[in-house]
DNA sequence: ATGTTC
C-alpha cells in the first residue's frame, strides 16, 4: 500500500530532559521512508550520522540495508575480567609499562584466525584499537546495584575489568565499500544471491571484530600482568535475523547494542561511569536493542574549537574521575573528550524510565589506552 | 569508522 510509511512504527526513546538534536531525529524518518522499513527506533544516544543516524535500529521485512549497519561492521563492546587484583592498582606503573596497541600484534596471526574458524584477512590489523572513538580501558567496580545480577554477570568485586570498544578495521569497510560499488546506496532483496554474499561476509566480519577485541585485551594484559576472563561481547553495528518481528525480518542496528544477548556495557565518556545493564521489558518495542554508549554532544570539529582554547593535552591526560588517559594524537585527545559526550546517566536512566533495562553496576574508568601516536 | 592524509 502507499500509504504503509504512515503506519511505520517511529520511536524516539529519550525523556524530555534528555536533548536530541532536531536533524538526527529527521535522520531517523527519512530512513524510515525506505522500502521493506517496519520499525525504526532511536535510543537515548541518538545523534547525527553520515546519511543515517547513530544509536538507531531498523527492523525490515525482507529487505537489508547494508549501508544502516555503516562501514564498521562487527564494532562493540566487549568485558573482561583481567585477572588484575582491585586492592591498590599502580596506575602509573601500568601507565608507563603499555603500548603497542597501534602496531600490529607480535603473534601469529593467520594462525590465530584460523584456529578461531576465520579466515586470514586483515592480518596486519588484527589487535589493533583503530581510530575515533575505538578504546581499551582498565576500570574498577564502582557500585554493585544487583548483587545477584552483577555475579551472574561473571563480576567480582576484587577484580578490575577491561572494557574494549573495536571493530573489523578494513575488512568491514571493504565489505561495504564493494556493495555501494555494485548497489549504490539502494537496499538488497534478502532472497537474492547478492543478500547471501553479504550476510557471509557480514558474519564474519563480526566474528573477526569479536575476535580482535579479545585479543586487544590479552595484549592489555600481557602488558599488566593477569589474565582475560570473557564475561561478554555485544555488538552494536550489524545486520541480522529478526524472528521476534517475522519470519523474513532483519534489524540493523547502528550504534544500537544487542537486547537479546543478556546483560552488557552502555560505557559513559572516558571521565564517566560505565553502566553494565540487564535487557528486559517490551524489548519487541524497542527492535531488541539499546543505547551503546553516552552519545556525542558536540561534533568532532566543535569540541577541538571549544577545548583546545581551555585545555592543555596534559590536562586532559587525566580525568575528574582520576582515570589516566593514554593518547598521544592532540586532535583525537580533544574530539574525545569527556566534554564533548552527553551525560550516560541520562542515557541510562531514560532506558530504565523506558522499562527496558534494569542496572547491575556501575564501572570506574582507571586507565583509557587510546594510542601512543606515531613514535 | 578507514593498512584514509592536506
Amino acid at each position: 500500500m502507499s500509504t504503509e510509511s504512515n503506519t511505520k512504527a517511529v520511536r524516539v526513546i529519550a525523556s524530555a530532559s534528555n536533548w536530541v538534536e532536531t536533524s538526527a531525529i529527521d535522520q531517523l524518518k527519512k530512513t524510515a521512508t525506505l522500502p521493506g522499513i517496519t520499525q525504526a527506533i532511536g535510543f537515548p544516544d541518538l545523534h547525527p550520522g553520515p546519511g543515517c543516524p547513530v544509536g538507531a535500529a531498523f527492523v525490515s521485512d525482507a529487505m537489508l540495508y547494508p549501508h544502516l549497519a555503516g562501514n564498521d561492521i562487527g564494532c562493540g563492546m566487549a568485558l573482561y575480567r583481567s585477572g588484575l587484583p582491585a586492592r591498590r592498582p599502580n596506575l602509573d606503573r601500568w601507565v608507563k609499562k603499555l603500548k603497542g596497541l597501534e602496531v600490529p600484534w607480535e603473534g601469529d596471526a593467520v594462525e590465530r584466525l584460523e584456529s578461531a574458524g576465520l579466515s586470514p584477512a586483515a592480518t596486519s590489523a588484527l589487535g589493533t584499537i583503530g581510530g575515533g572513538n575505538h578504546f581499551a580501558e582498565l576500570q574498577c567496580i564502582d557500585t554493585i546495584i544487583d548483587p545477584v545480577g552483577a555475579a551472574a554477570a561473571g563480576l567480582t568485586e576484587d577484580e578490575l575489568v577491561l572494557l574494549v570498544h573495536s571493530g573489523s578495521r578494513g575488512l568491514g569497510e571493504a565489505i561495504l565499500r564493494d556493495h555501494v560499488a555494485a548497489h549504490k546506496g539502494t537496499g538488497l532483496s534478502a532472497d537474492s544471491t547478492a543478500a547471501a554474499d553479504y550476510v557471509r561476509r557480514h558474519d564474519h566480519a563480526v566474528a573477526w571484530a569479536r575476535e580482535n577485541r579479545r585479543l586487544i585485551a590479552e595484549r592489555f594484559v600481557s602488558m599488566t600482568g593477569g589474565e582475560v576472563t570473557t564475561l561478554l561481547d555485544n555488538c552494536h553495528n550489524s545486520i541480522t535475523l529478526a524472528p521476534w518481528a517475522g519470519p523474513t525480518n532483519w534489524v540493523h542496528r547502528k550504534g544500537a547494542a544487542a537486547g537479546d544477548m543478556g546483560p552488557l556495557v552502555i560505557p559513559g565518556s572516558r571521565g564517566a561511569m560505565s553502566y553494565l545493564v540487564a535487557p528486559q521489558g517490551d524489548l519487541a518495542s524497542a527492535a531488541y536493542s539499546l543505547a551503546h554508549g553516552a552519545g556525542r554532544k558536540w561534533a568532532r570539529s566543535d569540541a577541538k574549537d571549544r577545548l583546545r582554547v581551555r585545555f592543555s593535552p596534559e590536562a586532559l591526560s587525566r580525568t575528574d574521575l582520576g582515570g589516566r588517559v593514554i593518547c598521544h594524537d592532540n586532535d583525537l585527545i580533544y574530539e574525545e573528550a569527556p566534554q564533548a559526550y552527553k551525560d550516560i546517566g541520562r542515557v541510562v536512566q531514560d532506558l530504565v524510565e523506558a522499562g527496558l533495562v534494569s542496572v547491575l553496576a556501575t564501572l570506574r574508568p582507571l586507565i583509557t589506552y587510546k594510542t601512543r601516536g606515531r613514535e
